[in-house]
RNA sequence: GGGCCAUUAGCUCAGGUGGUUAGAGCGCACGCCUGAUAAGCGUGAGGUCUCUGGUUCAAGUCCAGAAUGGCCCA
């Protein structure tokens, strides 16, 4: 005889439990590389592309991260995630949508790296040394960038990435150049860079360091001409004949005899003041400083003036027979000074970048060593620091000095000799933005800017930017593909010696450039188109790296045309800061060569910043490493944060938003866990249901399935990857898990095994599975794939893998208006029911909500047919044992509640618990079966 | 200092043309279930919508200014 307790076993193994091999727990930090092995060694990447066909495409052309580090951080991190999601959405939804990766390796970072790292510094190699260490520096970093970003999930050819240092890139760029030279869009010119003098070498921004320094401070006074007197005189509307002075403040009296101009702001307010015989023009709010430098005293002020009534009016320089005109520049601050600037175009960047809009020339009267050439006059043949001295005596002299101070402040110094460093005007190459700009103006127009905002800044950049110095004295980088003559020192750039270049760095890279001389890169006769001359020498600058990775719409998208199909590009997508980097570039060699924008789109994402929402920074220590968020919970957990973010602004990540990024991540897969174990015996082919046949709470789950897609449809149409992530979330925890699945348990445990009423359900679950798993692909490809691989192969559609499915469409007829609106009504009685039976809860009267047997009205007609309709249902739909519409529960009531015009009246339910599926109901002791209900019994003899 | 951007519950996000007690999911608290179980369900508490002015009968929503934070310049 069984015993009690057996006997309940009898009946559970009756029912239909879940069944799947699934794990609950992802493992995803152990599972995701072998996910990973599996994509690589069947080729799922390239089968995907394949199956696409071409005349539907979706090009991301790739930004190449810089290979500085074999460590990619966390804003590389979601850059390339989100690329990836959006190529293998697009890739999914049946685009032809290859991504080729690619890396900077050029430039100064890795040289400087380069050369810290070897013993005896940079000469102790020669450049073609160096230039070896560098590739191999680049090389070693590249390996580990390329690691991580495998890591991540990223698809793309990683066999063959892009480089900007690869011989044909290298020989695409130098072709480039030639084309921009021969359409006169390049041009050598002067302009200041750092310069240090004990070392005759040009120093880049990174290469200086900042210590404090004392430098003597002087106050200058510049006279009018006699002329514009009179005009400054008018603007300030007074009437006196005393001699007028521009008075300017300097830290470098040695830059005097190289003053061209004197700036001044156009919107502040300059004074006239009054000191004996003489008048100054001071800016108003720095008069006071002023006054206190220089100990003046008794003055007053006799007029006022805006900077921009001055523009152009000329003064006299106190040292040399020319004139110093007033210019206007939004540089001139109040902070330290005049209001009047001192401007020498040759020794300093401001001031240079003013005297270029005012077409004033660039005077720099210093060799390489500092010291000062014949433009400077009397001062001809002494080191610049000793002019210092000896231009102070002389404005002494010429009574041109109004006072004199020594001021300590931090100052440049170079990084290897600990010197002070200089600004000094030297040879560089141009490019001639002004030559195209309206055209590359017209061009940001025809782009779509995402977010909008983008449209502006790019636009505002290119409008007032100044030509583009792209020449770099330094070794790791493309040489600057130009001759020079030795005799009547033209420079020499003909389309002949382009090719010759060119085709030469195809074959054996720029490092060839270094390693042969002229006449073995340009033949034995080839002599100077000038002067017939032979004696010809090479550029020995290199081209600035932004030209580098600014030619990638020729050098990787026009020259692999047949995998990327050619410039212009669908789209660019990269961080915000690349307005002024690599979009910007990109867009001025493409207008510069072919007259087009090199993309369609443009999508920049902002920064990541830590869980405060303060930027990660070595001093605060608050870096969050993508590796270490893999290792724990996996890339997909990081893509989902990718996601779930809107990316467009700032983005903040940290350990709580990692946490509940994670709780979703379980939810989603438990979710699909449940779906999996209820369908192990579905077999799509013989157990589907048509739509007509399914039960109604089936065909309003279609409904809201069908509404979900669409909706994620149009978030990822819209790279709106937030709101698929809302989306998302929301459905599996309300509609599926909370809702749906919880009330369609019952009829999946304990229904017969191939009942309509349980087949019905399965279809649903069956559709739900497919489509969340395909909308989980891009976002999190391994968690979908290894769900996939657990989805019996009856229900796998005949694919290897869920990347090689195509989107989900659902299907247009699921979208019932009817039943949503029907349902939803229902859902607010559902509401007020779980309300209703809650009090009970917490008195200990109930525990299961199937203890109970409720009594629904409402005042609303609407919803009281609705009730009818499916008052058979309505007992499943809350999970209780017993609804009554018309008649009170026969039981005690225990509890009330009304709300919104609906009345709850909750009783104890009616009979007993049936053993096997524990709803009550009123038992028949006489049956075979006494412990269970009519139901189960019916249940039990068809299975 | 200039250009561009952001600021709604602890977190991630909603809140067309200004109009009743500002929403969702998660998290949290409390409880239930023990046939999704290192799961599942329910209920509940959380917001002076960054601030200050202004327009209006009425402002998270419009205007002006400011603060804080971010990117790019200087």
């Amino acid at each position: 005889m069984a015993t009690e307790e057996e006997k309940k076993n009898d009946y559970k193994n009756t029912l239909n439990l879940p069944q799947t091999d699934l794990p609950m727990r992802a493992n995803a930090a152990q599972k995701e590389p072998e996910i990973q092995k599996f994509w690589e060694e069947n080729n799922i990447y390239e089968k995907n592309i394949s199956q696409r066909s071409k005349g539907k495409s979706f090009i991301l052309h790739d930004g190449p991260p810089y290979l500085s580090s074999d460590k990619i951080h966390i804003g590389t991190a979601l850059n390339k995630i989100l690329k990836d999601i959006l190529v293998k959405y697009k890739s999914l939804s049946g685009y032809y949508s290859p991504y080729i990766p690619g890396y900077d390796a050029h430039g100064l970072p890795i040289e400087n790296a380069v050369v810290k790292s070897i013993k005896g510094g940079r000469e102790s190699l020669t450049p073609t040394q160096l230039r070896e260490k560098c590739r191999e520096f680049a090389a070693k970093n590249l390996k580990g960038q390329e690691e991580n970003f495998k890591r991540l999930g990223v698809w793309g050819n990683w066999e063959n990435p892009y480089l900007t240092i690869k011989p044909e890139f290298e020989a695409e760029q130098v072709r480039v150049f030639g084309e921009m030279y021969e359409k006169g869009y390049i041009y050598k010119g002067l302009k200041p860079v750092y310069w240090c003098a004990d070392c005759e070498t040009a120093l880049a921004e990174a290469e200086v360091e900042y210590a404090d320094h004392t430098s003597t401070s002087i106050f200058v006074k510049f006279k009018f001409l006699s002329e514009d007197e009179k005009k400054a005189y008018q603007k300030a509307k007074i009437e006196i004949q005393k001699p007028l002075y521009a008075v300017i403040w300097t830290t470098t009296p040695w830059t005097i005899p190289a003053n061209l101009a004197i700036s001044l702001n156009a919107n502040l307010e300059y004074s006239f003041v009054e000191n004996r015989e003489e008048v100054y023009i001071i800016a108003t709010e720095l008069l006071k400083n002023f006054l206190s430098e220089t100990k003046l005293e008794n003055i007053k002020i006799i007029g006022k003036c805006q900077g921009s009534d001055l523009e152009l009016l000329n003064t006299k320089h106190p040292l040399y027979n020319r004139n110093s005109t007033i210019i206007l520049g939004d540089h001139v601050t109040t902070e330290a000074g005049t209001g009047c600037v001192h401007t020498a175009p040759g020794h300093g960047l401001e001031d240079y970048e003013v005297c270029m809009k005012y077409k004033i020339p660039v005077l720099s009267p210093l060799n390489n060593k500092g010291i000062f050439t014949s433009e400077a006059g009397e001062f001809e043949g002494l080191k610049y620091n000793d002019g210092n001295k000896a231009v102070i005596e002389r404005l002494k002299e010429e009574n041109a000095l109004l006072g004199q101070n020594d001021i300590s402040h931090s100052y440049p110094h170079c990084w290897r000799c600990k010197k002070p460093v200089i600004y000094r005007a030297t040879p560089q190459w141009f490019v001639d933005v002004g030559a195209f700009r309206s055209e590359a103006m017209e061009a940001i127009k025809n782009v779509k800017w995402i977010p909008k905002s983008g449209e502006q800044r790019i636009g505002n950049m290119v409008e007032s930017r100044s030509d583009w110095c792209i020449s770099r004295q330094r070794a790791w980088g493309v040489p600057i593909p130009v001759f020079y003559c030795e005799d009547c020192g033209e420079a020499i750039v003909t389309s002949e010696t382009i090719a010759k270049v060119a085709d030469l760095f195809e074959k054996e890279s720029s490092d060839a450039w270094t390693k042969y001389d002229v006449s073995e890169i340009l033949g034995k006769d080839y002599e100077c188109p000038h002067c017939k001359s032979r004696k010809l020498k090479k550029e020995t600058d290199i081209m600035d790296v932004w030209f580098d990775s600014g030619i990638t719409h020729r050098a990787v998208v026009d020259a692999r045309k047949e995998e990327l199909l050619g410039s212009p590009v669908d789209m660019y997508l990269e961080g915000s800061d690349q307005h002024r980097g690599w979009f910007q570039s990109s867009l001025l060699t493409s207008i510069a060569i072919k007259g087009i924008a090199p993309y369609k789109e443009v999508l920049t994402h902002g920064f990541v910043l830590d869980g405060e929402g303060r930027k990660m920074s070595k001093s605060l220590g608050n870096f969050v490493e993508p590796q270490k968020i893999i290792n724990v919970y996996g890339a997909d957990v990081l893509r989902l944060w990718a996601a779930s973010v809107d990316y467009r602004n700032d983005v903040k990540i940290g350990d709580n938003i990692i946490k509940q990024l994670v709780e979703v991540f379980k939810k989603v897969r438990n979710t699909m866990r449940f779906l999996l174990g209820n369908i192990y015996d579905f077999d799509p082919q013989n157990d589907y249901v048509q739509y007509e046949n399914l039960e109604e709470i089936d065909k309003f789950a279609l409904h809201r399935l069908q509404v979900l897609i669409e909706n994620v449809t149009q978030s990822f149409n819209d790279y709106e990857f937030y709101k698929y992530f809302q989306f998302l979330q929301n459905f599996a925890a309300v509609d599926l898990s909370s809702f749906y699945l919880d009330i369609v348990k019952d009829r999946l445990y304990t229904a017969g095994k191939k009942s309509i009423s349980r087949k019905s359900a399965q279809t649903v679950l069956y559709e739900t599975m497919l489509a969340i798993l395909k909308m989980m692909a891009p976002v999190m490809p391994h968690q979908a794939e290894d769900i996939f691989s657990y989805v019996p192969k009856k229900q796998k559609l005949g694919l290897e893998s869920i990347l090689l499915a195509d989107w989900c469409k659902g299907n247009e007829k699921w979208l019932n208006p009817q039943i949503d609106e029907k349902w939803t009504e229902i859902l607010r009685v559902r509401e007020v029911v779980t309300k209703a039976i809650e009090p009970l809860r917490a008195d200990k009267k109930v525990g299961s909500s199937l203890e109970v047997s409720v009594h629904v009205s409402s005042t609303n007609n609407k919803i009281t047919s609705y009730l009818k309709e499916s008052e058979k249902d309505l007992a499943g739909i809350f999970i209780t044992s017993q609804v009554f519409l018309n008649k009170p529960t026969p039981n005690e009531i225990l509890n009330t509640l009304e709300e919104d015009g609906i009345k709850v009246e909750v009783a104890k339910a009616q009979g007993e618990k049936c053993e096997r599926c524990w709803k009550y109901r009123i038992l028949d002791k006489n049956s075979k079966h006494p412990t269970i209900c009519e139901d189960c019994q019916k249940a039990i003899s068809e299975n």
